[in-house]
DNA sequence: TTGTGTTTTATTGCCTCC
DNA sequence: GGAGGCAATAAAACACAA
């Protein structure tokens, strides 16, 4: 490290010292004082390696102005920091004397340098943030709109079935045989797994004991490929929206995994439903 | 030219590590 | 306790619109 920490800049130090009534200046601390005395005669910056010997600048220059780097300067420091964002003392009295800088004006740098990457690096993680979150957003988003459409070809099913009943009767004079009982089964898980889409509680960690286990670690959104057993689309089931371009699949289809049993009440409901 | 916002250079104080 | 890092901040330098 070199030798004092903090320079006395003379363009500077008011903002380093403090004033009595007098206006008699007192420094804060015994560093600044330290450096003040070491400092004073130095100025800051240097155009060439030369400049640090040319004497009759220091007398003629002062009091410094604070100065930028040259470009070529600068352009030398990034190339070094993007190699390494920490300075080693040697690397550091290497850099100096090839950029005619003091030690201290490149570790300055290289620490201004870091929070400026830091700052940038905080924006960057808040851009991948978003855009996660608006992605996430608009799956949530799809998955409203499907739960909809499945709701209303539910409803729109029943009544089918209800029609189809009082027809039956009327003609016949005879009410329709009831329902099998895996039909029955079935439409039951229906009506509960839409229940649970429509009451939010696709996240929920409450499991209701009769209604299938749904599968939701909480980790990821729907990554089917890592749960093997995910159901499929439901071959010939189309919303009325449905024009094919998602070859069919729903979101709903590939939220949960269902035991066989479940997909075997699912495939007799179809069936039933279709035949 | 000047007011204002942004960037760059530098300082200060505190903290951690050896 | 010294060396060095970081956050906060000051202030000069710069950019740019009015």
């Amino acid at each position: 490290m070199e030798s004092g920490r903090l320079f006395f800049n003379p363009s500077t130090c008011h903002s380093n010292m403090l004033f009595l009534g007098n206006s008699e200046p007192i420094f804060r601390g015994a560093r600044t004082m330290h450096s003040m005395e070491e400092n004073s005669k130095k100025r800051l910056f240097f155009s060439s390696p030369d400049d640090l010997y040319d004497e009759e600048y220091y007398d003629e220059q002062l009091p410094e102005k604070k100065r930028r780097l040259t470009s070529e300067q600068v352009y030398l420091l990034e190339k070094s920091f993007e190699a390494e964002n920490k300075l080693e003392p040697e690397r550091k009295s290497q850099l100096a004397k090839k950029l005619g800088l003091q030690p201290r004006q490149v570790a300055v740098w290289f620490q201004n340098r870091r929070a400026r990457w830091k700052t940038k690096q905080l924006e960057r993680d808040y851009d991948v943030l978003k855009s996660s979150l608006d992605s996430l957003q608009s799956n949530y988003d799809s998955i409203l709109k499907e739960n909809a459409n499945l709701k209303s070809e539910v409803a729109s099913l029943t009544e089918k079935l209800q029609a189809k009943d009082v027809a039956t009767e009327a003609i016949t004079g005879q009410k329709d045989e009831p329902l099998p009982a895996e039909v029955v089964s079935a439409l039951q898980f229906s009506v509960k797994v839409e229940d649970r889409l429509s009451t939010g509680s696709v996240g929920s960690a409450v499991v209701d004991e009769d209604a299938p286990q749904l599968v939701d670690r909480g980790d990821s959104y729907f990554p089917c490929d890592e749960y093997p057993r995910c159901v499929g689309p439901i071959n010939g089931v189309h919303s009325e929206e449905d024009d094919g371009s998602d070859d069919g699949r729903s979101y709903f289809s590939n939220v949960f995994t269902a035991t066989e049993q479940e997909q075997q009440q699912e495939e007799t409901l179809e069936w039933w439903v279709w035949s």
